[in-house]
DNA sequence: CAGTATCCTCATTGATACTG
DNA sequence: CAGTATCAATGAGGATACTG
């Protein structure tokens, strides 16, 4: 305890950890940005607009078993953390572009790095699970 | 529709994308590992055990808020789906040890970036969140 | 210690219908 | 087209008690 250049982490109050943006602090302002991007929808949303600009029916058209109300919902949470911009149109019929903000951008790259690595590690997924599922018939 | 290099997700039945891993898939498998690993404590446990082997009540002590019956639930499928050892030293007390597998390390590798990110850039998103709250009061 | 079992609550999700 | 409103169902999550 005599010193500085390790993890410190151990050292703080609850309350500075909260402050620091420490994702494991219970009532940590990050969990609920966290909880936002994680979503199940949201997760899809972020990767699918890195693509560049859609409109809403477009993401719901791409995005697999999104129901308009979730779909809706899911962006205005995103909205709301500043990851997406949302530009409505004053036409007739009501036209709606969706884009990612600067930071918006940021946290989709990190996202999308790990729906990449699940596409592409799927089938080595998938083997590590068969192996697992052999517990009840080894008589 | 008469070359290789652009992308051909398009011209893919939708069937082959689920082959494929497409996570845009409404039905594929990888919605489901996606689901596993982002979910509210998924995330935690796999950047808590990025730091190394840790014991049942260790996890339960450094993610901050979870319950038993999460922490548990969430174990068994990370642990299902092939990202974490679980060794159970015949010893009394009873003694259990998770550690990340090579394929759980590389997930955790993902996920890591993100919620480093977040709580790295916590401080930019909350400052977003405030410009975007003023929407009902500018009469 | 490391869980499981049970019960309970409430948030998330989905279907359906309606609107500017 | 791009939503909102409403209702209904599912499941995530928590509290508590119990067990090997």
């Amino acid at each position: 305890m005599n010193d500085i250049s390790g993890p410190s982490a151990e050292n703080v109050s609850l309350l500075e950890r909260i402050r620091m943006g420490e994702i494991l602090a219970r009532d940590c302002p990050s969990r609920e940005i966290l909880n936002h991007v994680c979503s199940r929808w949201g997760v899809l949303v972020l990767v699918v607009l890195l693509d560049g600009t859609h409109r809403f029916s477009e993401l719901r058209r791409k995005i697999g078993g999104v129901s308009e109300k979730m779909l809706s919902q899911t962006l205005q949470s995103l909205e709301q953390d500043g990851f997406l911009d949302r530009k409505a149109l004053p036409v007739v019929p009501p036209h709606v572009e969706y884009s990612l903000t600067p930071l918006g951008e940021e946290v989709a790259m990190q996202v999308n790095g790990l729906t990449t690595w699940i596409e592409q590690n799927l089938p080595r997924i998938m083997d590590a699970r068969q192996t697992r599922k052999t517990t009840a018939e080894d008589s």
